[in-house]
DNA sequence: AAGGCGGGGGT
DNA sequence: ACCCCAGCCTT
């Protein structure tokens, strides 16, 4: 199995200046590839809140750096459902830089990987300390927090279409087939391959005078074209605008292309928690540690382990004795990378834990939760509703 | 270089 | 079931 360290032609730097003569591309051929592609993106992007364009035609700085963030790792259809009511409550860049991080937290409730909120919120802090708005490089991006070299990549090249080249893992897929190269996806040596070409091709777009092609127009569209065309599964190569130069279409390894990534198993966890009610129908929550997984959200208390949890160890935990915890539910929570099996119990006495906090049900549902979380609290409605 | 970090939709 | 997703940070 090539791992792409040992191919000619994808080895990097070093080889790749002396190799030109006998490389398959050449400039003419990516110029029309990349004429191609952005013609195609002019009639077939999709309309999304984030390319809504100001004045002359420009993106918006932070409306692209909040989708770029709610972006990484998390399809389109996910973060539509989030973009709005998140851009709705901190309208700009200032406004999030001066919001309280529990309400940030709280607007990205459902969508995972709760250290991108944080981050965002420290980065919207640090850019207007330090440059009074987003900044326009790459290198102040990426100076950022929770900016990597993608994200500082987008941003420079779609909003201020700089020619800067970003890979993502659409664009990984479609270089990968563009050009027939059966590497495993997500590793360094494939990744480093993309980035050099992805390169090559958005400087070829920052020299074309043709109306439709730019670097910024590039780099969308070939994320555009692997969400919509170039799909991880059953790709549409009969109507993809790419199908003549791409050799995967050509010699019909587009479903080999690229190997999948090995992946390892989820890891159990065992969670056992307590629903506890007062005599004011108020529920008791507390609030997870930073920077773990849910880090800095809220939860009715609990303990969790890589094995399971005895009752006596959260009855402990509640300061409530054994009797006085009810099974009331059970399930199991999938993650990527976790397992989660849940035991949810209520407590007949109200209880208490360090740090803990009183509140209503109203109050409950503008406090960040996780969607683990959720199903814990809709076990309870249901449950009551069903008596 | 490897592991941690969510959640949901497609196949 | 297993795949993937507009990745980044820490160790």
């Amino acid at each position: 199995m090539p791992t792409g360290k040992t191919s000619n032609r994808s080895s990097k730097k070093s080889s790749r200046a002396s190799t030109k003569a006998d490389t398959v591309r050449d400039p003419a051929h990516d110029a029309r590839l990349v004429r191609d592609l952005c013609r195609w993106f002019e009639v077939s992007a999709r309309d999304l809140p984030w390319r809504k364009t100001g004045n002359a035609g420009k993106r918006d700085p932070y409306r692209s750096l909040v989708s770029e963030f709610m972006l990484q790792q998390t399809q389109v259809s996910r973060v539509l459902e989030k973009f709005g009511p998140f851009i709705e409550r901190f309208p700009t860049l200032s406004a999030l830089a001066s919001a309280d991080e529990d309400d940030v937290l709280a607007m990205w409730s459902g969508l995972g990987y709760y250290r991108r909120a944080r981050s965002l919120h420290h980065c919207a802090q640090e850019a207007s300390t330090r440059f009074g708005e987003l900044p326009v490089s790459v290198d102040d991006l990426v100076s950022l927090k929770g900016i990597g070299r993608y994200t500082a990549g987008a941003i420079a090249s779609i909003v201020h279409n700089e020619p800067a080249p970003i890979v993502d893992g659409n664009v990984e897929r479609v270089l990968l087939r563009i050009e027939g190269q059966p590497f495993r996806a997500g590793e360094p040596d494939t990744r480093d391959w993309c980035w050099d070409r992805a390169e090559e091709l958005v400087k070829q777009a920052a020299k074309s005078r043709a109306k439709s092609v730019s670097p910024a127009a590039f780099n969308e569209a070939l994320m555009e074209l692997g969400a919509l065309v170039c799909t991880p599964r059953s790709p549409s190569c009969l109507t993809c605008p790419l199908r003549t130069d791409c050799r995967a279409c050509q010699t019909g390894q587009q479903h080999e292309i690229p190997a999948p990534k090995a992946r390892q198993a989820r890891k159990p966890l065992y969670m056992a928690c307590a629903i506890v009610e007062n005599k004011k129908s108020q529920l008791l929550i507390s609030q997870r540690p930073k920077g773990g997984l849910w880090g800095g959200l809220w939860e009715v208390p609990g303990l969790e382990s890589d094995s399971p949890v005895p009752i006596e160890a959260l009855a402990a935990r509640l300061g409530v004795a054994t009797k006085d915890l009810i099974r009331h539910n059970e399930f199991v929570f999938e993650t990527t990378h976790r397992s989660v099996k849940v035991e949810v119990y209520r407590a007949t006495r109200a209880g208490s834990v360090t740090g803990g906090r009183w509140v209503t049900r109203n109050e409950l549902e503008t406090l960040a939760l996780g969607s683990l979380q959720s199903r814990v609290i809709a076990s309870l409605t249901a449950r009551k509703e069903s008596l």
